[in-house]
RNA sequence: GCGGCCUUGGUGUAGUGGCAACACAGCAGAUUGUGGUUCUGUUAUUACGGGUUCGAUUCCCGUAGGCCGCCCCA
């Protein structure tokens, strides 16, 4: 084979595509439900959005974008996520101020210059949400409760919701650096991996799934307690955070250890992870970002979101549904025998079609016998058999497939009795 | 970016240092214009490039791609 698509980068055929629209249609179906609205924005942005948004020091900005110089001179990327488009997009076209909340949905494909794995492409699509201009933990529930819904019409039940909080810029640099003391002693002990998150972000160590490592954190993570580490705003909104959830009968799981890859995060982090899926086991991941508006010069707007993997998701809907293949259902199947009936069928089908009946035909002068078999193949309800005889009695004739009986009728009667 | 395993028709699988086998799908046919069953035929430069060899699909090296783990994340 001379041309094969790009590494991590896939296909979605025929077969396939009918889970994703019922996925998108689950989706949307939802968002608007709860009164989000859509929004488009480029797949390329220029390089700084990301490196400003997400991290410079972060996997994604620092080792995964598909970055490239255009032929203006200009930094460009291909986006390798959603959430600081849209804050750009956002900004550029006043969407969004502390007076109103704003609430936005996308969906669409990402780009991240990983090595690929099963559940990890180099082109993947994000369905997400964004919710601006609170910061009440009642809109971080709400987009939970969003999350889960959407799972839950689906038809999966065996999802777990991990939620942790990382603090805001009051009390994470005071934790980071309460950790930091704390692991002073043990950190000779641990991987090379933490000696670099000792630096960079101690946190992450948490996150950390070497068994040694892991070990020393456990009790540091005894110690810590419940959420001492947090400041009492953001211990109040955790708390709260997690009673309205209670009533609502969501269940979560405290994940301390859930720390997510992408500096712009405040407070609550959570992740919907399904056993199914392998190493690459996060269908969903979000949490809300108090700062990042302010830091992309808007005004301080508070916000909340999340990105549900639709490859992974996908996923998941085949493991559950291994006959969830649909087949293309065509109502009116046209055969026709001979030139003469051939222009014939041309215009019955297109009438066919005007009167809004999904309809096809043969265009490679089949026999009857292999025409029926396709429309056999390809699910036809009734196939329109056309001829010399037919032609010259000016009728068709209707062979109703399931029944396995046909009558002579005219073109007229066919439209009828379909419709 | 690191480590391990893997790659044979459209799909799923055999197999051997000397003609590449089977199943399913596909297409064609089984006397006139009738499908979903049956029968027959047909469908591959064994991922790509090089090496060893009289001869490589098989052994060796490289490349590409896939899978698994690490890292990270959706």
């Amino acid at each position: 084979m001379k041309y094969q698509s790009l590494r991590g980068m896939k296909d979605i055929l025929p077969e396939e595509a009918p889970l994703w629209q019922k996925i998108e249609a689950a989706c949307s179906k939802k968002f608007q439900q709860f009164n989000y609205q859509e929004i488009r924005t480029p797949i390329m942005e220029m390089t700084e959005l990301f490196a400003r948004a997400v991290g410079q020091s972060t996997d994604i900005v620092s080792k995964e974008m598909y970055s490239f110089t255009d032929k203006g001179n200009r930094n460009v990327v291909l986006r390798p996520e959603g959430t600081a488009p849209i804050v750009r997009a956002c900004l550029e076209h006043n969407l969004i101020s502390k007076d109103k909340i704003t609430k936005l949905y996308y969906f669409g494909p990402m780009f991240r210059y990983e090595r690929p794995q099963a559940g990890r492409y180099r082109q993947f699509h994000q369905v997400g949400i964004e919710a601006f201009g609170s910061a009440d933990p009642a809109l971080d529930a709400e987009t939970i409760l969003l999350a889960v819904s959407i799972f839950k019409d689906l038809g999966l039940t065996d999802l777990e919701v991990d939620l942790n909080s990382v603090g805001c810029k009051e009390c994470r640099p005071r934790f980071d650096s309460r950790l930091r003391a704390y692991l002073k002693g043990f950190i000779v002990q641990m991987c090379e991996d933490c000696h670099i998150r000792y630096k960079k972000n101690p946190l992450r160590i948490l996150d950390c799934k070497k068994p040694t490592c892991q070990n020393i954190t456990n009790e540091i993570l005894q110690k810590i307690g419940d959420s001492d580490y947090l400041c009492a705003d953001c211990k109040d909104h955790f708390e709260k955070l997690k009673s309205i959830l209670d009533s609502l009968s969501v269940n979560y799981k405290i994940n301390k250890r859930l720390v997510r890859g992408l500096d712009y995060y405040t407070k609550t982090t959570y992740e919907v992870i399904s056993s199914s899926l392998g190493a690459q086991n996060a269908v969903c991941g979000g949490g809300r970002y108090d700062n990042l508006v302010e830091d992309f010069g808007g005004s301080s707007v508070p916000a909340v979101g999340f990105a549900i993997g639709m490859e992974r998701l996908v996923e998941i809907m085949k493991l559950k549904d291994q006959n969830a293949k649909l087949k293309a259902n065509v109502q009116l199947y046209i055969a026709p025998l001979g030139e003469e009936a051939k222009s014939k069928a041309v215009e019955y089908l297109q009438k066919a079609r005007e009167a809004g009946i999904s309809a096809d035909m043969d265009y490679q002068d089949k026999k009857l016998k292999a025409q029926l078999k396709i429309a056999n193949a390809i699910g036809a309800k009734y196939v329109l058999i056309l001829g010399d005889d037919e032609l010259k009695k000016n009728i068709v004739v209707l062979r109703d497939m399931q029944a396995n009986s046909q009558e002579e009728i005219t073109f007229e009667e066919v439209l009828a009795r379909i419709r």
